[in-house]
DNA sequence: GTTGTTTTTACAACCGGTTGCAGGACTCTG
DNA sequence: CAGAGTCCTGCAACCGGTTGTAAAAACAAC
């Protein structure tokens, strides 16, 4: 069906390794020679098989990208910088979409062994013990993680986490509550500590709901556990569940930011959009993305560089989900 | 490194094939020898390599899914439905994105040839000549693009175009333009095309501007066109340009819907966020992810399936970027 | 105990490339 | 013109699996 390297052989009137040569290292064949080749691969059409190619050299060029969910907004930027920029050193990306299951998770990392040459965890939802066994197989760089001798790009969300705690404090209130992603999140573990240290400095209330989905869904149903705990200041684990939280806020009668100010988490497109506009803390996604392929290739290439932690700064985005705290309690 | 098939026979005390047999064909191996393999197996923590396989078997029981734009809303939706599905039917699915250029499509998919049994282009820039010449290659299925001898889904927008004209037709505007999206964009066409027709049947004008991109950037840009033509109904290829377009309208001090009736495309969580919330045409696209799926394993198995094309209605979703005509031209 | 049938396993070729090695042709020296 | 050095090309093994075929073993029937 397909054209191999063996009808081009034929063709050229070469042995086979001599083709192969032609495309993997030119120099070594006859000018003339490589033309003719040329000439004969282009008139059969060939294309080289890289699956094939891949067996023998033990390289595919790929790399693999691992999501917890495509369609919440955060990723798609970081997976576009992340895919531009691996075009541009040579390598293909595929990504997956792991419905934010760990075992999916699982489950396609051992898919893309020897498919890919690495692969990039993004927000994982994998245990440590998990990610550290699998990644014995298979290079990886992981981003919003840190993993023991494991490559890794953090955004910090702690030193914005501290900076909207401060933002909330600052108008007045006194108490607030995080809501949590996933179990296995690292960027939650983050949230929860650094607002909770802040907290402290301030002397303000600071209680933790969590784990939720990081979804509009989840943040909606968190809005009950927002109103019992009587807080008016929250930070939501993404802005997806901010969203949803304000709007779980407005079917019970609470209105934002009258009555509850938000802050979120990524600056994402979707917080833009939302009305109110979203106070939120920005995440540099598209250098994340870029600087994990960065990490990436270079534990490909050179086997064993030593654990490289690249920290990303993250910055408040104060817009008109929050404000000043009503003197007096709206619901008694 | 890895651990193969050779080291697996040898720790068990048996042949190669029967190792393979053991997996592939466990029927066609003493119970008892399936035991030791497996046990062996197990111990020494092997994992078949899937691209060896694909190398016999010629298949990869994986399939690619290329897509323009993974940051638009309209996209994350149809691929998870498609990855969901594929899952449940043994296929793994590899996303790219081509970053709206035809030449990084056409690129992405040779790379993707003989590493996935067939590939869904998702509302492909390609032309239809270069669709059918790689399809010579390969299994497709399209997405929202008739190709000849191609099994296709269609999201019909005709209806939904139709009936957003009908609409404002019916509101009281007389003049109203189609803001286009990208070149080789079938959706694109289909719209003027049904917009057409119904402003003919209502008697009203209408105008195209196009090609745009398919971004809020390229509506905020086509909203001055919007003004110049003088039209208060405006239909955009997608929710992101309408939303794009809103804001642009803002900028030149027209308000929607007050000023102008603005209709998008896609019915994405974008438009729902918008203020005003976008009036769209809503795509069936979970029905349509896991529909191409459907036809593309199908086009996989039975080489030559005859063309199946498949469509799929659309709706029209009236919400608050549509309004009445205000009797008097505001801008005079 | 022989023959026939079925089950189970081993052998070896193959998928489509890559690559170390060896040898032939050619060029350059002395 | 012999010998050394280069350049080019072919040979053949190999990557890690699969699979058709043949041989061996187990079992059944006579």
């Amino acid at each position: 069906m397909a054209v191999t390297i063996r009808e081009v052989a034929q063709a050229a009137g070469v042995h086979v390794s001599t083709v192969s040569r032609t495309f993997s290292a030119p120099n070594l064949v006859n000018a003339e020679t490589r033309e003719r080749v040329i000439a004969a691969a282009a008139e059969l059409g060939y294309r080289p098989n890289l699956a094939a190619r891949a067996l023998t050299t033990g390289r595919t060029n790929n790399l693999g990208l691992i999501v917890a969910d495509i369609a919440n907004p955060f990723f798609p930027p970081l997976i576009k910088a992340a895919q531009s920029y691996a075009r541009v050193r040579g390598y293909q990306v595929f990504v997956a979409d792991t419905d934010e299951d760990p075992r999916v998770e699982e489950e396609l990392i051992g898919t893309l062994a020897r498919q890919v040459d690495g692969v990039l965890l993004v927000s994982p939802r994998l245990s440590n013990a998990a990610i550290v066994r699998l990644g014995a197989d298979l290079p990886f760089a992981v981003v919003n993680r840190r993993v023991k001798g494991m490559p890794a790009v953090l955004m910090d969300v702690g030193t914005g986490a501290g900076a909207a705690v401060d933002h909330l404090a600052g108008l007045g209130h006194r108490r607030l509550v995080v809501l949590g992603g996933p179990r296995n999140s690292w960027t939650s573990g983050q949230i929860r500590r650094a607002a909770g240290a802040a907290a402290e400095r301030h002397g303000v209330e600071l209680s933790y709901h969590g784990p939720n989905a990081p979804t509009e869904q989840g943040g909606y149903r968190a809005a009950a556990a927002v109103l019992a705990a009587g807080a008016t200041g929250v930070i939501a684990y993404n802005d997806l569940m901010a969203i949803g939280a304000i709007e779980g806020l407005a079917t019970a009668g609470a209105e934002v930011p009258r009555d509850v100010s938000v802050v979120g988490v990524d600056d994402t497109v979707a917080g833009r959009l939302n009305r109110p506009k979203l106070t939120t803390i920005a995440m540099p996604t598209q250098t994340a993305g870029r600087a994990a392929v960065d990490l990436l290739l270079q534990a490909i290439d050179e086997a064993a560089s030593g654990t490289v932690q690249m920290i990303l700064e993250t910055d408040l985005v104060v817009r008109d989900s929050t404000g000043p705290r009503v003197a007096v309690e709206r619901r008694v």
